[in-house]
DNA sequence: CACTTGACCTGTCCGC
DNA sequence: TGCGGACAGGTCAAGT
């Protein structure tokens, strides 16, 4: 899904295109992907202004003049798209992604005032959208438990990156950066891109990775993900930007991900698929070698 | 506690 | 062309 360069921009367009409108409606196709009481949605969500777009690790906030929030998870799949009035649409990107909406993925469609629209779209009902307090939004469990925000230039985050790493010496290094708890964001592409770039095999055990090379990786994964919310983030299949347009990473700057079979743009080296984790993993078999 | 695997869903692609 | 299986950007609940 949706990483954290491809959520901060969706936030980035919520930010631009629906904070101010007033919601006047909500329905509701998919009951699971919606999590409010009727009463809740009746009160505190119609009627009500959107204040502010906010966005902590992959989850997206957007609270309301009635001290309620709406809190999203995209998961894999998930999108939110923003679509005007007719005006708007003559102006619209000619590569948009999305052609008419709704569509048979939108989950959860919201009507403001003006009669533009936001729709929650989501292919395999990972992803969700809860009505709660805005004052209860941290106490989520997984807001909780989540580790520190990769992009915020604080000081002390290197520090605290090794301090949570270490709790997962005995996994693989690729296991421990898609561990939320360790840092925020990262997800299968980045992570990835990542240790290609400090030159780390994903299969390394954590204990045997230095606290430089720790440093490193922690470096590359901030470098990638600033350059890629220049480009609008990644678009694999689902990912779109709230205004329906494709985020470009992915062509541009990937060196590995979805690459196999491609030569790796430092040694030239043909790129292997493998499995790690769990996942699909893609690698240079000479940049990153696997210590014995 | 920490690690790995399967589950949650739908859609697509690939091999037979 | 049809069908089964593997796989897809993320997290969680189980199991060991």
């Amino acid at each position: 899904m949706p990483e954290l360069p491809e959520v901060e921009t969706v936030r980035r367009g919520l930010a631009r295109l629906v904070v101010g409108k007033k919601v006047t409606d909500v329905q509701v196709l998919n009951a699971k992907s919606f999590q409010a009481s009727e009463g809740d949605a009746k009160a505190f969500l119609v009627g009500a202004e959107v204040i502010a777009a906010r966005r902590r690790a992959k989850v997206l906030i957007l609270d309301l003049s009635t001290d309620y929030s709406l809190v999203c998870h995209l998961k894999m799949t998930g999108q939110l798209v923003f679509r005007g009035d007719e005006d708007w649409a003559a102006g619209h990107p000619t590569d948009s992604f999305v052609a008419s909406l709704p569509d048979r993925s939108t989950r959860i469609e919201f009507d403001f005032a003006d009669g533009s629209k936001l729709f929650f779209n989501d292919q395999r009902k990972f992803g969700w959208v809860k009505l709660l307090p805005t004052a209860e939004v941290e106490n989520l469990d997984f807001l909780q438990k989540v580790g520190p925000e990769p992009l915020t230039g604080d000081p002390e985050l290197p520090k605290e990156f090794i301090q949570r790493i270490r709790r997962r010496n005995g996994t693989t290094i690729k296991a421990a950066i898609l561990d939320q708890t360790v840092v925020a964001g990262i997800g299968n592409i980045y992570a990835d891109e990542s240790l290609w770039m400090a030159k780390v095999h994903p299969a390394t055990r954590v204990r045997d990775v230095s606290d430089a090379k720790l440093k490193g990786i922690l470096a590359a994964a901030i470098e990638v993900m600033t350059k890629s919310i220049k480009s609008g983030g990644s678009t694999m299949k689902n990912y779109i930007r709230a205004d329906g347009t494709k985020g470009n990473y992915l062509d541009k700057f990937a060196n590995v991900f979805r690459r196999e079979g491609q030569p790796c743009p430092r040694c030239a080296t043909t790129i292997e698929k493998i499995r790690v984790a769990g996942r699909g993993t893609h690698i240079c078999p000479h940049c990153q070698r696997l210590k014995p």
